[in-house]
DNA sequence: AATCCACAGGAAGCCCGGGAAC
DNA sequence: GTTCCCGGGCTTCCTGTGGATT
């Protein structure tokens, strides 16, 4: 054991400072990190900044709506086209600012009036619109003041529009398109980010013809263009000749399969080098790249199932049990029955089947399982259902550790009540 | 062509907790 | 302290549905 005062020039972290590096710059390769040019985006940039060019001259922009899968650089571009927009902004004198709201984290009405409020105080402002408790017309109307107060033209970006129309429908979207009849002194213009181009099936005539005033389509990569961006990043985070041979393609080719996810492809080689390095290795190999696959996907994995609150891992457990008995495409009803003695075992009161079937559906959304509504003719119209856990996860195990009664549930034997 | 199954999933409403305003 | 508002989790009730079976 190391006494105190003993080898003092000995630490831990040393091994690690003196190992040689891969990287010049990690950050590059994170896929939130804004480079100075968007490859394979140039349409999609013109397309952006020939229409918000209209806020310089001090007339309003049409609103927007832009369209493609994850990673297709509907985020990057719009974010990057508003730097710029607020940069000429400042030096012409036409303030322009633009509020970036993310409607996966901020899912509500009130929430994304209130976010939007808040990022126009003044530094020296302190009053905050609390995160509940008003009416949500008075924040609406805070909004109208504040923005009027301010001046100039803002562009309200809501990103995964598509999730917030599903979840808290339309009411949001019609009050923000019509922001411009209540606002004196200040205009506005929203551009919807979806990824889904079937959202605005759900919205009001009036809210879609506002709304869709501009639609701009964003295409997937293909891996070629994957393999430009990686080969791009790349060159400015990682030190020279590192890569060994047909990593960026395999990078590249990986993420065109992940339907041309750019950010997929930027993450897998971020891990990829860290991995490389982390084994001492002076180059990053495609076995590198492999094994960077499965600890992403357990990464993105863990976290999930561990913090899905205790109903729905009940919900988990009882289709996993069903796979364990060797079911596959699991019917609704069987996944009810073992959840409701599962409950019984742990002593804990069961859901109803309409409650169930609905964690069901956020089972499938958060990528766990999928659930397909299929009709099986005479005998009914139900989901099935598998789990789609890649093997390298336990996730038993990982509900276990924050829950443990959940061992019990797998400990006993359902078998008798299933199909077998 | 009619029937029927086993649900899916929408709508309304209840309850609770957190917070503001009076 | 009371009243009002928002949001989340849940139940209850209900209508809709695709295709095998009759």
């Amino acid at each position: 054991m190391l006494r105190l005062g003993e080898r003092m020039t000995d630490n831990i972290f040393d091994g690690f400072l003196s190992r040689k590096t891969l990287f010049k710059n990690k950050e590059i390769l994170r896929h939130d990190y804004q480079p100075q040019s968007l490859p394979h985006r140039k349409t999609e940039i013109e397309t952006l900044s020939f229409n918000l060019v209209e806020a310089l001259k001090g007339h309003i922009p049409s609103n927007m709506t832009l369209y493609g899968v994850t990673g297709a650089g509907k985020t990057a571009v719009t974010s990057f086209v508003c730097d710029e927009l607020e940069k000429k902004g400042q030096e012409l004198k036409r303030p322009v600012q633009s509020i970036m709201v993310n409607c996966r984290q901020i899912d509500t009405q009130y929430r994304v009036l209130s976010h939007i409020g808040n990022s126009l105080l003044e530094s020296h402002e302190i009053d905050e619109i609390p995160f509940t408790g008003w009416p949500t017309d008075r924040v609406f109307g805070e909004l109208i003041k504040r923005m009027d107060s301010r001046k100039g033209v803002f562009v309200i970006v809501l990103d995964e529009i598509d999730h917030l129309v599903r979840k808290a429908g339309d009411d949001l979207l019609y009050n923000l398109t019509s922001l411009n009849a209540s606002l004196n002194h200040a205009r506005a213009c929203v551009i919807g980010i979806s990824n889904d181009l079937k959202f605005t099936d759900f919205l009001d005539p009036r809210v879609r013809s506002r709304l869709g005033q501009l639609d701009v389509i964003f295409n997937p990569y293909d891996a070629e263009q994957l393999q430009d961006i990686l080969r791009q990043r790349s060159n400015l985070s990682l030190n020279e000749d590192v890569l060994g041979d047909g990593v960026i393609a395999l990078c590249a080719a990986l993420a065109a399969q992940e339907h041309g996810d750019a950010r997929c492809a930027l993450d897998l080689l971020r891990v990829s080098a860290e991995k490389a390095e982390q084994s001492g290795s002076p180059m990053v190999e495609q076995h590198h790249v492999r094994s960077a696959q499965h600890q992403i996907e357990s990464d993105q994995m863990t976290p999930i199932i561990s913090k899905l609150p205790s109903q729905q891992k009940l919900v988990l457990s009882s289709i996993l049990i069903n796979e364990k008995n060797g079911l596959r495409n699991i019917q609704t009803g069987e996944v009810y029955a073992i959840y409701t003695q599962a409950c019984r075992y742990v002593g804990q009161n069961a859901l109803t089947q309409r409650r169930v079937s609905g964690l069901i559906s956020s089972l499938d959304m958060l990528g766990l399982i999928t659930a397909r509504t299929i009709s099986r003719g005479r005998y009914g119209r139900t989901k099935e259902i598998n789990s789609c856990i890649p093997q390298n996860i336990d996730p038993v195990m990982i509900m276990v550790e924050s829950e443990p009664h959940i061992e019990d549930v797998f400990s006993s034997n359902y078998k008798h009540q299933s199909r077998l």
